[in-house]
DNA sequence: CTGAAAGCGCTTACAG
DNA sequence: CTGAAAGCGCTTACAG
């Protein structure tokens, strides 16, 4: 009698006896219900680890198929998501693993139910899901590490204080680089039309663009550093606001190739020439900062890697491996092309 | 009570109840015990039919959770890929569909064995395949259709006569108006740098630029249709022959954006201006049309509705509906920005 | 939060 | 051969 659970593969029962609860609540645990104390959760989860418990759905997904990673973009109308797709792609395939991509937008992604999206993941056996530039809440995070589903965040919108897994560029070390790059060219109006005031990797290059000019004891003006979208529309209205200041800048540093693509315009529309009158820096070097003209010193983003890297992360934490580290900032490189001159004279 | 059998899903109850057997004998029935009467095993089985009964086994392998289409590109780096990708998703994201996303070269893409292919679909539960800009051998397109998987391609390499399904957009069309519109500004001497010689969309648009030229009695001139790739570099060296020639011409239709992005660097490095010493004419009207200076007058596709209406036949040819027509074109369309004008004077 | 109790869909063991 | 009865593994609804 008492043998018969050795050897057998393990029952919910089984479990339950194991940490002392009922089967009803392990019951609940495996399907992600919330209404579980943590310590007692733990507990079960530790049984269900040590017995090796798999229940009917996971059996059911273990069976069929190459692994599924669901990759989500928060809009992938963009060069940048072209790059980071194709290295998330690139990665897949060598790895023989299955993209399920979807495109949503902002919006839609915070009012899904976190809830439902992690149960169907689990239950069409995806093994993980990476995020592109999106927001999330640590209550939506929990949805998913409930059910143990990892989750890998590129270039997330919020600091990574809630303990998830995100991969980014060091945008702070290139947002100092690129008002370096001004300074040695002998600027000290440099202005910031950077993206949103809630975006994390935004405001990190804001202050590599404050930590370069404080350096070299240069004083921030007011108005020199706007928020906006990452966009070539802000671009325009941002570069159109500077232009109208009493003092203008003789160099603008865009927290993005789109933004700057968007002052390229703008200046054209009042003839300042660039780089003679204005020097621009852009940031993330796509393809784009090759096609414009005059070509765009931009900071580079190894943004094919970082695709790669957050892939590399969820298949690992799905493999129940340990990361080394929460946040992996790749670098950053600043490519100096047309674009950037010394400043005009008086 | 008698209500509630007829539309959820049936049990093995409701099997019993019907072939008026018990459900223990059901259950030896579905597996395939032996100790069952035949003329009670052919009853069961009748009502097993009739209402559609399926095993826990049968529905693990029947796989749970939405349908999957799965989506082929031949490379994604490029505008068009990312337009055609995003029309895809839209209307994907509206039926509830999920995208299982490949890139792959176009040899991989040969060389893939397409009978495990096609087997590793069924088990997985796709729904379809949908394959962008790729070549596809009629024994290839067997796998699948054996397997009653659909296939649907945009803008196929070679010519539909395979029987295969395809959407594409009237390149022959917009191939002519392209012509005609540079032909009313005045110019006789109308080169066309095309895609690959195989592909059948390149093809399209050399006869609609022929057509034209025809159409106004305007001789055909040797070496001023030339074939390569759907890239910029193409772009760059078939404007470098064209400009050599004895007789350059004033006028240059290119088929794809990218090609005219090439014609466009190659025309700068050589001081060559567009439009006043050349005209310059592209096919795709991406995003990228607007993004150059001078900005690109080209033919307009439909690219995103190309990607929904590829993928809405995939959907409708997995439900048994049967299509209109095996090819769908899309109407094409010439914008006219700033890249053309009237040839310059003698 | 927790678990006793009831229930669900299916299978097994066995009396007839 | 057949099916009433018992049982299995899991989930649900709800009292405390």
């Amino acid at each position: 009698m008492s043998e018969k659970s050795q050897r057998s593969k393990p029952v919910l029962a089984t479990v339950a006896a194991l940490a002392g609860v009922s089967a009803p609540t392990v019951s609940k645990v495996i399907n992600g219900r919330d209404d579980v104390a943590a310590g007692t959760r733990a507990r079960v989860q530790e049984a269900l680890e040590r017995l090796g418990y798999e229940s009917p759905v996971q059996r059911r997904s273990r069976s069929a198929g190459p692994a599924m990673v669901e990759l989500v973009f928060d809009g992938i109308n963009t060069q940048y998501s072209l790059e980071v797709l194709t290295g998330i792609l690139d990665y897949a395939s060598a790895e023989g693993v299955e993209i399920v991509l979807s495109s949503v937008t902002p919006r839609k992604l915070h009012n899904a139910n976190h809830e439902e999206w992690a149960q169907r993941m689990v239950e069409s056996g995806r093994k993980g899901l990476v995020l592109v530039t999106s927001e999330v809440t640590g209550k939506q995070l929990d949805s998913f590490k409930r059910r143990s589903i990892p989750v890998v965040v590129i270039d997330p919108l919020n600091p990574p204080h809630s303990g998830f897994v995100s991969v980014g560029a060091t945008n702070w070390a290139g947002g100092k680089a690129a008002t370096e790059h001004l300074i040695a060219l002998g600027h000290e109006r440099i202005a910031y039309l950077g993206g949103p005031e809630a975006a994390e990797c935004s405001v990190a290059r804001l202050h590599g663009y404050l930590a370069a000019l404080m350096g070299h004891g240069i004083p921030a003006r007011p108005g020199y550093a706007l928020a906006g979208g990452f966009n070539q529309a802000f671009g325009a209205s941002g570069a159109a606001n500077l232009l109208a200041l009493p003092e203008p800048p003789t160099a603008i540093f865009a927290g993005s190739d789109d933004i700057a693509l968007g002052v390229l315009d703008e200046a054209r529309r009042q003839n300042v020439r660039v780089p003679e009158d204005i020097s621009l820096v852009g940031f993330d070097g796509t393809a784009l900062a090759e096609q414009t003209l005059p070509r765009l010193t931009s900071v580079a983003q190894p943004l094919k890697e970082m695709g790669r890297a957050a892939l590399r992360s969820v298949l690992r934490l799905a493999k129940g491996e340990t990361l080394d580290s929460l946040h992996v900032e790749l670098a950053t490189e600043l490519v100096v092309r047309d674009s950037t001159a010394v400043p005009p004279g008086p």
